[in-house]
DNA sequence: CGACTGATTGAAAGTGGTCAACAAAAGTGG
DNA sequence: CCACTTTTGTTGACCACTTTCAATCAGTCG
C-alpha cells in the first residue's frame, strides 16, 4: 500500500483516533486493490467478509428483488461502506459495483471486529460513522415517502447546487438512469420530471443543469436538513 | 425507579455489558416517567436531549414535511430509540408520540455520550444496536422501492404471521391507518390492498387476519430476509 | 342516543410505469 | 477516421396503480 493512501485512511474519522498498533495491525491484514469499472464487488446475501474503504473512484450500492433493481447510494472517496454488516457478522443487504475504475482497501471483517473490541477510539468512531449513516438513510426513506417524483428531483438538484457552493450551474455526477433509480423512479419518469421542472426554474441540457430561478425551485422543493442529504450521494 | 424496571434495562443488549458503576451513574441521571396515550414525546428538528428506553406501551416514530405525515416505525418494549441523534448530538429526524400509555426511561444525552466515552462495553453494544437499526432501515427502504402496495402489505402480513409462530390467524397490532402510513400508502389504498389479497390467500375481518392459503401468499410475496424485518414493527 | 373516529366503498383524477419507437452518444473495429 | 453497434436518453400512447374526494357504515365514548 502506498504511504499516501495509508495516510488518507489514517485520517478518516473512523480510523483517526485508533492507537497506532491497532491501526497497523488492521492495515497489515488489509488488501489494497484496484478494480475496473462495472465490477461486482459484493452481492447481497453474501456474508460480510470485508470492510471496504474507498480511496478513488465511485461505487454504487444497489439492491434487487425479483426482476427489480434499485440504487440505494453512490459511495465516493474517501469513505467506508458496509460497516453495519461487518459489525453484525451478517449477510450484506445491498450489492455493490464499481462505477469507475476504483481503488479500494479491503479489511477482513474479523480484524475489524477484533480491532473494535480492543480499541476504544475505534469503537467510538464506528458509532459516529454508523449514526451518520443511519441518519442519512432516515432522510432517504422520508424523502421517498413524503415527496413525489418531481419534488425528489428538485430537492436533489437543489442540494447538488448547494454542495457545489451555491452555484447556478453544475454537471450531473452520474448517469441519469442511475439517478432515476436512486430517486425511486424510472428513467422515463426522470426525463419527464426534468421537463416539469422547467416551470420551476431548472434548465437541463444533457448532463448540464442550470438553475434559472432559485426562488421558484426553492418554493417547490422546500429544502430541509431533516430530509436532504448533503454528501456522498450521486 | 422500580427495581424490576432497572433490571429490565440492565438486561437490554445495550446496557448488559456496561460496568456497574457506569450503569449506576447513567441510571442516577435518568428519569422514569409514565406518559398517557397520544402524547408527543419528541418533535423532529429539536436537538436530542434524551435517549429513550421503552419499558411498557408503544411509541410511533413518524416524520412530516409540508402537510404530509408518514410513520417510520413503531417501537415496542423493551428497546431504546433515537440513539443515533443522541450520539451525533444532532436534531431528531423523526417525531415520536405514544400510542398507548407508556412507561419510558429518559437518559440525558450528555450522560449517554459520557458513559459511552468511558465504558468500552457500552460503546460496543451501541455499535451493535445502531448496526441493527441501520439494517432494518435498509430493509424498509428496499421494501418501499422494490415492492408495490399490495406486495408490501402481503409481505407485512406474512412476517407478522411468522413472528406469531407461523400461525394462520392473528390480530393486527395497530390501527389500520397507522399500518397504511408505515407501509407508505393511504388508508383507502390499504383497504383495497386487503381486498386484492383475498385472491392470494388472505382473509380479513376487522382487525383479525387469517391466512387461508399460505402457499399462494408466499408466491405473491416472495418473502426474503434481505427485505423483511422480523421485529419491532407495527 | 348523538357525536366522533376509523374503516370501507365508489367515482374520478392524477401520478407514475410500461411498451415501443426513435434520437443521441458512446464505444468498437475495420 | 469512418461506419457500425450498443447503450443511454427522450418522447408518445396507453395502462395500472394509487390518491383524492365524497358518501356511507361501524364501532366507541361521553
Amino acid at each position: 500500500m502506498r504511504e499516501e493512501d495509508r495516510n488518507d485512511i489514517r485520517n478518516l474519522p473512523l480510523f483517526r483516533n485508533m492507537t497506532s498498533p491497532a491501526f497497523d495491525a488492521l492495515m497489515h491484514a488489509a488488501y489494497d486493490q484496484v478494480f475496473p469499472a462495472q465490477l461486482e464487488l459484493i452481492q447481497q446475501g453474501e456474508v460480510a467478509n470485508f470492510l471496504h474503504v474507498m480511496l478513488e473512484g465511485a461505487v454504487e450500492l444497489y439492491a434487487n428483488w425479483q426482476e427489480r433493481d434499485t440504487t440505494m447510494a453512490v459511495v465516493q472517496p474517501v469513505t467506508t461502506f458496509i460497516l453495519a454488516a461487518c459489525m453484525r457478522d451478517a449477510p450484506y443487504l445491498m450489492s455493490a459495483r464499481t462505477l469507475q475504475r476504483s481503488r479500494i482497501v479491503l479489511i477482513p471483517a474479523v480484524d475489524v471486529r477484533a480491532a473494535f473490541a480492543r480499541d476504544h477510539g475505534f469503537a467510538l468512531a464506528a458509532v459516529q460513522d454508523l449514526s451518520e449513516g443511519y441518519r442519512n438513510l432516515v432522510r432517504h426513506a422520508k424523502n421517498l415517502k413524503l415527496r413525489n417524483a418531481r419534488e425528489r428531483l428538485g430537492a436533489y438538484l437543489w442540494q447538488r447546487s448547494l454542495d457545489a457552493g451555491g452555484v447556478q450551474g453544475f454537471v450531473l455526477p452520474q448517469e441519469k438512469r442511475l439517478l432515476a433509480s436512486y430517486l425511486g423512479m424510472t428513467p422515463e419518469s426522470l426525463s419527464r420530471a426534468f421537463k416539469a421542472l422547467r416551470d420551476h426554474g431548472v434548465h437541463i441540457d444533457g448532463m448540464r443543469v442550470t438553475i434559472t430561478d432559485a426562488a421558484a425551485l426553492k418554493a417547490l422543493v422546500q429544502p430541509n436538513t431533516l430530509l436532504d442529504t448533503t454528501l456522498n450521494i450521486p
